[in-house]
RNA sequence: GCUCCCAUCGUCUAGUGGCCUAGGACGCUGGCCUCUCACGCCGGUAACAGGGGUUCGAAUCCCCUUGGGAGCGCCA
């Protein structure tokens, strides 16, 4: 038997870090397993789902590598084939016609719970109605068995049983024909042979219902594995309200997609001790028997290493092809300036996030607007004139433009003038940079070039010279 | 309220009855390195929710309590 997973999100939003984790362990275990998956956009709510959602969703997994090999269905689409199996079960007496008025049902659900009670449909309409009144249409309900009780043997959870007077007759039919969601789910995990059902564990409570549904069709279940949710940083569990963000934010934001992957892949699943997985060995590796079933909460410090070790360790060519994104952003085109492989290898040990790699690299290509205040009133002072005029003489006089020449001259002056090596290169580096941060001077000076080293030099010059005038 | 799920450092986790005076990672922190910022290196901080059992022996098994989470929709 192969393997079919599917994943299977409501377009109703963004893509989130919770959703994309269990895309991630359908993802893993299909691939794992050579098997299948399944990507299936479960639109039945017309109101809330849209379009841009949709587009949401299929962005947010292109951007984190998880292809799916079919799909993405759409359960719009699909009437026809609900419509069919319900008036099956119809004829077949598995589900009947409803006629409760929403009001008497509420005033039911709070009789229960003043009782004390689970809420839960009374089955008035189960075996039959003797005058259906004319002007209401009928929802259809599935009819539960009545006694017995349904286990679970989930992939996560072990065995969970569930007694069947648990289960009250749930609805599979609006009034106006529509499907109703635990239907759809049945119908689909069946009709595309979903062997593998792998979900947030807000499910599980679903999961007896529909296992009697699939039985009453004559189908086996699938496996279940129903993961734990992913709380806030406060504990609290994430939701799009509470801290659970796109996974596209994280995208703006400078993250490398392989971090947010090897993230959620640590999130609640280990091996021994280790932290870093690239994608081959997350899907040679995972286990989602072993993935842990209390819930965890995100942490994004954690993250945010996870990102700075993949900045730092992958091809700076794949770097670069990130990078660029993020550089348009600010306004730069990255082949107008020094070439961006160097620029990163002298920029990636630097920097958390690629934002904060594109912001640090903007001087490179385009001159700043004004220096960092206090570096420029701490470094930029008259005493900084006489090093800064006598390096740029060096550096005119530089027949090799070079890291390793620039270091001498800017070592030279610092001798030749008796101050520390610090003394020389933060001038410099405000001069050059506009802040008092920046790679090693002598790499940072041969990446800028020459000439626009010079006239940074200039203009530092003239700020000082301005300065004492206005002292 | 009822049903279901869960419980090791602040966080993610290792641990599946003796290897645990509980290991790793993030964070925080002391030091080293150093032209800035970083990187790196060395060190430190900090946990088995509580109580009962079972056992020669329990973080590991059982029960209770407490605390968290989910579900109980003509939402998904």
């Amino acid at each position: 038997m192969t393997v079919r997973t599917r994943f299977a999100p409501s377009p109703t939003g963004y893509l989130h870090v919770g959703g994309a984790r269990t895309a991630l362990f359908s993802w893993l275990y299909a691939r794992k397993h050579g098997g299948t998956f399944i990507l299936r956009i479960e639109d039945t709510d017309l109101e809330r789902s849209s379009a841009e959602s949709v587009d949401a969703i299929l962005q947010g997994m292109t951007w984190l590598g998880l292809e799916y090999d079919e799909g993405p269905f759409y359960q719009t689409q699909r009437f026809p084939r609900y419509k069919e199996v319900i008036q099956d079960m119809l004829k077949a007496g598995q589900a009947y016609h409803c006629f409760c008025s929403k009001e008497r049902l509420e005033q039911l659900r709070s009789e229960q719970m003043a009782r004390k009670e689970k809420p839960r449909y009374d089955g008035k309409c189960r075996h039959g109605v003797a005058n259906p009144p004319a002007d209401v249409s009928p929802v259809v309900r599935f009819k539960n068995p009545l006694d017995g009780a349904v286990t679970v043997e989930d992939l996560i959870r072990g065995r969970v049983v569930f007694q069947s007077s648990e289960l009250d007759d749930l609805i599979i039919a609006r009034g106006d024909g529509t499907p109703t969601y635990n239907f759809t789910v049945v119908v689909d995990d069946m009709d595309m042979n979903i062997t593998h059902v792998i979900r947030g564990d807000d499910h599980l409570n679903n999961t007896p219902r529909q296992m009697n549904m699939l039985k009453a069709l004559g189908r086996t279940p699938p496996v279940y594995a129903h993961v734990p949710m992913i709380l806030g940083a406060d504990g609290a569990r994430l939701s799009k309200r509470h801290g659970a963000v796109s996974v596209m934010q994280y995208r703006d934001d400078g993250f490398l997609p392989e971090a947010l992957l090897n993230y959620l892949v640590r999130l609640g699943w280990s091996h021994g001790d280790q932290e870093i997985f690239s994608i081959d060995e997350m899907v040679k590796l995972f286990d989602v028997t072993q993935v842990h079933s209390s819930a965890a909460a995100f942490n994004p410090e954690k993250l945010l290493w996870l990102n700075q070790h993949y900045i730092k360790n992958s091809d700076p060519k794949h770097i670069a092809h990130h990078l660029s994104y993020h550089l348009g952003k600010f306004g730069i085109d990255p082949t107008s300036g020094p070439d961006l492989l160097e620029v990163i290898q002298v920029q990636r040990e630097r920097a958390k996030t690629l934002v904060e790699m594109a912001q640090n690299s903007v001087f490179f290509y385009k001159d700043f607007e004004a220096y960092d205040t206090k570096d420029a009133a701490s470094h930029l002072k008259p005493e900084a004139e006489k090093p800064l005029i006598l390096l740029r003489e060096r550096l005119t006089a530089l027949s090799l433009w070079e890291a390793q020449a620039i270091h001498e001259a800017v070592a030279g002056v610092a001798e030749a003038l008796g101050l520390k090596l610090g003394k020389i290169a933060q001038p410099v580096r405000v001069a050059i940079a506009g802040r008092a941060v920046s790679p090693p001077i002598d790499v940072t000076l041969a990446l800028v070039g020459r000439d626009k080293t010079l006239k940074r030099l200039d203009a530092a010059l003239e700020y000082i010279r301005n300065q004492t005038v206005v002292a």
